[in-house]
DNA sequence: GAGTTTGAAACT
DNA sequence: CAGTTTCAAACTC
């Protein structure tokens, strides 16, 4: 599927938009550089939670560090199976040239570059990606921990489950070693050229998860979207395309030979090179953000316009030292950006590039180099972590959010990343100060205990967030249990009514520790307990079930109700109404539709209304302004009020005689009202003129 | 807003 | 796994 425009591909390097040496990955290849005995679902292409549609698999390759390199690296994303496949080559004649030629297999990243990338929501599917040092077998050094070993490259994409994150983030040579099994695959990537040690590579990696912000029907298939940047030339800028909301959508239907970034619609073998990759959890929207940690490429985090996606980009170092100030806090331009849509099928994406103007970043004093903040004209804040050298800046990643997997650039790679859920950075966004400690668990860390604040630019979490649900109130759990939505949803708690909340950043220790808690308790914890069925809304059920005994399932008690869906044959509930022919159901269901209309119907209303009353009052301002005071209040005296409620009765008589509906009549008689307010201010605005004409 | 009901989660 | 307790949301008054 074609979703990007002409002009898009025209913005982007040929590289990078190249589709040419795509391939699908052979089911055989990856697995057979993996020693993980779980049966392999490379092909699979449905999400965590059985959203098997076929449209969910990416293929792709063409990651390019330079105008003059070109990466041939096939990759398979099947959510469904919790597995990104990354190809080290394109084809054997790939590896074969490149072995003829003398030189040795290129990476997308320099040796020692790792990329983990994990998420953690309600489906539970972290992603991971690696490129790690190991050694000459890929596929097996995946285990050997071997970070010195500068030669075999390979990429190790996992989607896997929550529990997997905890020895992933502890160890970095072990980072394979302790992921699941069967959630394991093995990529390997090879670079048909020798890779720049100084083009630090750049990726976008998203994955979105289940949040309770789409309503309970509206599922939303996996996206893969985005692209993975990279730049070695010291002269041309680095360009990263984020991906946005629709602010244009003249993409969507035009040719386009290069990039087809949507999972949605189109099948596996007509998606083409993904420059970043944003794997959908069911029905999710939450993404997760990835953020260098360590040396030299600096950040640009990227919000999506109205949504909750994060962004983060990895900018080179030669953008960096023309953005970093670590003299103090100051602002800067960041480099000139286009405008681009990238369509996803059902999910269309813009990709804004901010232009200069529109993006500020602002180095913190206290950080050493990089540490940026950076900011649109959109009034959402944009959190970067530091991208100083982890000696002054190292995260405790005991602290950082589920789903957080860190991956350092061991044996003197150039990038780091944590992989952290949006909404952690949602919630630096909102604190004033995020302290980042280091952790002895950390190799690359250990012993270091340096905090590392960054001030943010005073926009309140109002401003910055929009509170998808309802707050918590949770007064015994500290928000620390699955009683808690915000906890149980994956997300901190935010502008909630919560008593000794302990489910934010400065108890991520005690968060990661209940998160754990669950997760030992229900592996599933956090997965969406809707699922969605093969056909539909009709085919979505509960996961496990209902269990109420005396609420007939027609009341929100029961979790299938409230998620708008029939029970099932493995609730278990007593006294069941909420079936398909139940008639107390659709009895409910019209009296909520009723409810539903009639509310929407007042609301037109009393936004009519408060239109004509603001439009009266802006015209007669001018006349009233110019006597120096506001309208005269005594003329709505008791002779005036009564007149108007004549005049309403009137009106509520009129809609009874000619047996108009009840909601006409509400509308007749609230349009009467505003019009005796029109003539009360007007009469006020023009007995003041008079006044005023007159001196009196 | 206070009190009650309810069922999921947590605990034993 | 079943029974009980805890908890917070939904609901009622």
């Amino acid at each position: 599927m074609d979703v990007v425009s002409p002009e898009l591909n025209s913005l982007l390097p040929d590289e990078i938009m190249d589709t040419e040496a795509i391939e699908d990955v052979p089911q055989s290849q990856p697995e057979s550089t993996t020693s993980q005995s779980e049966p392999k679902h490379t092909r699979a292409l449905t999400t965590s939670t059985a959203t098997d549609s076929p449209l969910n698999s990416v293929t792709g390759t063409s990651v390019t560090t330079s105008g003059l390199q070109k990466l041939t690296a096939p990759f398979t994303i099947s959510a469904a199976n919790h597995q990104i496949i990354l190809n080290k080559v394109a084809s054997s004649q790939a590896t074969e040239a490149a072995k003829s030629a003398g030189t040795p297999p290129q990476v997308i990243k320099q040796e020692g570059q790792k990329l983990l990338v994990t998420a953690i929501g309600k489906s539970g599917q972290p992603i991971v990606l690696q490129l790690p040092h190991t050694g000459n077998k890929p596929g097996i050094s995946q285990t050997a921990a071997d970070t010195k070993s500068p030669a075999p490259q390979f990429k190790v994409v996992t989607i896997g489950g929550r529990s997997d994150l905890k020895p992933v983030v502890g160890s970095v040579g072990n980072q394979v070693t302790t992921l699941q099994a069967q959630q394991l695959k093995t990529v390997q990537i090879a670079k048909k050229t020798p890779a720049s040690s100084a083009a630090p590579i750049k990726f976008i990696i998203t994955k979105t998860v289940n949040s309770k912000t789409l309503s309970p029907q509206t599922s939303v298939p996996p996206v893969i979207a985005g692209r993975v940047l990279t730049q070695s030339s010291p002269v041309i800028p680095p360009r990263t395309i984020n991906l946005s909301e629709p602010h244009n959508t003249s993409i969507q239907s035009l040719p386009g030979k290069k990039i087809a970034i949507s999972p949605l619609k189109t099948p596996s073998k007509n998606i083409k090179p993904v420059q970043s990759v944003a794997v959908g959890g069911v029905g999710g929207s939450q993404f997760k953000t990835i953020i260098p940690l360590a040396t030299q490429p600096n950040v640009q985090q990227i919000q999506v316009p109205g949504s909750r996606f994060h962004y983060v980009r990895l900018v080179t170092a030669t953008t960096a030292s023309s953005t970093g100030q670590p003299s103090g806090p100051s602002t800067s331009s960041i480099q000139t950006a286009k405008p681009m849509v990238v369509s996803t099928g059902a999910v269309r994406m813009s990709v804004p590039i901010v232009p200069p103007q529109t993006m500020k970043q602002v180095a913190p004093k206290p950080l050493t180099s990089a540490a940026q903040v950076v900011t649109t004209t959109q009034t959402q804040q944009r959190l970067i972590m530091p991208a100083t050298p982890l000696p002054q800046i190292q995260p405790n990643f005991t602290n950082l959010p589920p789903g957080t997997v860190l991956a350092p650039a061991p044996g003197g790679g150039n990038v780091g990343y944590a992989v952290v859920p949006a909404q952690y950075v949602t919630q630096l966004q909102q604190s004033p100060f995020v302290t980042l400690a280091s952790s002895s668990s950390f190799p690359a860390s250990a012993g270091i205990q340096t905090q590392a604040r960054l001030p943010l630019n005073g926009l309140s979490a109002a401003e910055t967030t929009s509170r998808p649900r309802k707050p918590c109130n949770c007064t015994k759990s500290q928000c620390l249990k699955l009683y808690c939505d915000c906890f149980a949803n994956g997300e901190f708690c935010n502008n909630c009514n919560c008593n000794n909340c302990f489910n934010n950043l400065e108890h991520e220790t005690e968060r990661l520790k209940a998160i754990k808690t669950c997760l030992d308790r229900n592996p599933e914890a956090f997965k969406p307990k809707i699922g969605k069925g093969k056909e539909g809304e009709a085919d979505r059920r509960h996961s496990k079930g209902c269990n109420c005994k005396r609420s007939g399932c027609l009341k929100n008690y029961c979790e299938c109700y409230e998620a708008k869906i029939m029970c099932s044959s493995i609730c278990k509930c007593i006294g069941c109404k909420n079936f398909e022919e139940s008639p107390e159901r659709k009895t409910l269901m019209h009296l909520a539709d009723a409810a539903e209309v009639r509310v929407q119907q007042q609301t037109a209303a009393k936004t009519k209304l408060s239109s004509q009353i603001s439009d009266l009052l802006m015209r007669t301002t001018p006349v009233v302004s110019s006597g120096g005071g506001r309208l005269p209040y005594t003329f709505v005296t008791k002779e005036v009020l009564e007149a108007t409620c004549e005049c309403l009765l009137e009106q509520a008589k009129k809609a009874e005689q000619t047996h108009q509906p009840r909601a006409e009549a509400e509308r007749m008689i609230l349009e009467e009202f505003g019009h005796c307010l029109m003539r009360i201010i007007s009469s006020a605005g023009k007995a003041k003129a008079d006044c005023a004409s007159i001196n009196c």
